[in-house]
DNA sequence: AACTATTGATAAAG
DNA sequence: TCTTTATCAATAGTT
């Protein structure tokens, strides 16, 4: 809706996803709040971002408004009142919703780690090895990119390094850089993927 | 806001409020649809207007969103005042660890799924690299492998078609099999990966 | 409902 | 995330 307009369909790229996510969610909860005030209108919003945080907006209160929705739809979920067996009530819990979304996540990242394949057909596996080959682009080159980063800062501290031996009086750089940098990687080779060379054998920084 | 910019306040003469309600509203909730669809958010919107009447939009059911909002909101209390049983507080405890493994799996999937990696470190990118390359490799031969039996059961379909049909005195092998065979993929190259280039053009075995 | 003149929202870039 | 800016979208007032 501006620079360009967008269709709408779910943003791939993460960050861009984020920011959008961002930008509108102000914008609807505005809109809810110029909606309930201009017109007297009762809302709820409830809203999960794709990496499961809440954002919510009531003009009364949630609850209110979840009880008003529940007896308009009709679904007097009887949570309250009838002596439900313990079956029953567990059978209609979260327990069993949650529970449920654990096996499917389960499976999902069993797929995703090529352990569980054998349901299925060449279509999903091509599907799935697509999926799998755009992760590792990413992976690979946000660790290409920190990797970078990290030599940037290396030779920043380098420099800066030297120059404060030079400003000792010493012709040589200080033995600390020069020790760090002739510890550089082994020829390790990665199994597959393209690698930065550059990489310095510092400690890694492990948080 | 157009012919003139208003105040945000209720709108006293029930026409004009009733006119500006049905419009607000449809921007509303295409504006949720939107964010739902762009950024993947779960999304669940309740209006009641001033005359009573209900409108919502969910992006997946109004129920799951509920009862979502409800545990992040951490109010499982029950509405009644009832002092709750132990079954309740003990499946409350589970619905607490369970939304813990969900959380964490959650995450899993979407590192996995290169979409969450700012928070790793360069080794911890390498390790998810070589997982997502080892998986790769074994989804890979799967479907080779998938592929192959295909093929191969394609191979004795058509020779037992042929030796019916050499049976039934004909010279030449069935149209069926000739048609089927001669279907085959035209040189369509994987975007990334091997590809085993015997797969003919059946119909997929869609579940 | 339909029409527009305006204001508002926001995609892209910094 | 915040700001800026160029556009696109929503809508207030009117018919």
């Amino acid at each position: 809706m501006t620079r360009k307009k967008i269709q709408i369909k779910r943003i791939d790229n993460t960050t861009a996803r984020q920011v959008t996510f961002s930008k509108r969610r102000r914008g609807l909860f505005k809109k809810a709040l110029e909606l309930s005030t201009l017109c007297d209108a009762e809302i709820g919003l409830i809203v999960f971002s794709s990496t499961g945080k809440l954002f919510d907006y009531a003009s009364s209160s949630m609850q209110q408004v979840i009880e008003r929705h529940d007896l308009h739809s009709g679904r007097n979920l009887d949570k309250t009142n009838q002596p439900q067996s313990v079956e029953l009530q567990l059978e209609n819990t979260t327990c069993t919703l949650l529970s449920k979304e654990i096996v499917e996540k389960t499976h999902e990242l069993r797929k995703m780690k090529g352990e569980e394949l054998q349901g299925l057909n060449v279509d999903e596996l091509q599907e799935l090895e697509q999926l799998l080959h755009a992760s590792l682009g990413r992976v690979s080159k946000t660790k290409r990119d920190k990797m970078m980063d990290e030599n940037q800062q290396l030779r920043q501290m380098e420099n800066l390094l030297n120059v404060e031996a030079h400003l000792l009086g010493q012709g040589q750089p200080s033995e600390l850089v020069t020790n760090i940098c002739s510890s550089a990687d082994p020829p390790h080779q990665d199994l597959h993927t393209s690698d930065t060379s550059l990489r310095l054998g510092l400690p890694y920084p492990h948080d």
